[in-house]
DNA sequence: CACAGGATCGTT
DNA sequence: ACGATCCTGTGT
């Protein structure tokens, strides 16, 4: 049940963008005492995806979502939050952005991140989740499918799925804006914008 | 519950 | 200039 596995190995990243998406919902990200499973995703779908980041092309900055799966690509947004994607496919300029998550273990150290709030606004988001791992854009190319620092660990995928358009991409084309790129876990609040999903 | 506004900075 | 956001405050 809420039982962290071990390391998913590189080729199940190497897959399509929402398969991995919707595989991701219920799996496990760990750094060092902090263990959270991941209730909320949206899938980036590479170039031709106007909501990408690399639908303007490669910079020094994305290069991360260029390379293989199994990696990270961080990067500022509002020059506060960090956010935290995982690159998918072979080479194909796609990532999976984690979004929400749910405390498995070190709530304690969390709530110290997070201002002493509680709940699930703790980590519904992606800028909060990146604040309740501390993370920063020097994660960006880090591999989940080596041991140490950030991982991502196995477990029961969720049982069903909610689904619905991304958040905060009105920058992007119509198509693109409607597309229904967000899954969420059905059995958890530790979702952000939930009612937006079905 | 639904807004509005400010915070803050790397990338383009 | 702007953004794959968050928080606080105000009003209903």
């Amino acid at each position: 049940m809420n039982e962290p596995t071990g390391l998913l190995p590189r080729e199940w990243y190497r897959r399509d963008v929402v398969e991995v998406a919707r595989d991701l919902v219920g799996r496990y990200i760990r750094r060092d005492q902090v263990v959270l499973r991941i209730t909320e995703v949206e899938a980036y779908n590479g170039p031709d995806d106007s909501a990408s980041h690399t639908s303007k092309g490669r910079t020094p900055r994305n290069a991360p979502m260029w390379g293989p799966g199994g990696h990270a690509y961080v990067y500022l947004c509002y020059g506060i939050h960090n956010m935290l994607n995982v690159v998918t496919g072979n080479a194909e300029g796609k990532a999976v952005l984690i979004r929400s998550a749910e405390i498995i273990d070190g709530e304690a150290v969390v709530r110290a991140r997070r201002k002493g709030l509680a709940g699930p606004v703790l980590l519904t988001g992606p800028g909060k989740l990146g604040q309740a791992l501390d993370l920063s854009t020097d994660w960006s190319g880090h591999s989940f499918f080596e041991p140490g620092g950030l991982e991502i660990l196995g477990g029961t995928p969720a049982r069903k799925l909610l689904r619905g358009a991304r958040v905060g991409i009105q920058y992007a084309r119509p198509k693109d804006i409607r597309a229904r790129y967000r899954f969420a876990d059905a059995d958890s609040v530790w979702v952000s914008h939930r009612s937006k999903l079905r």
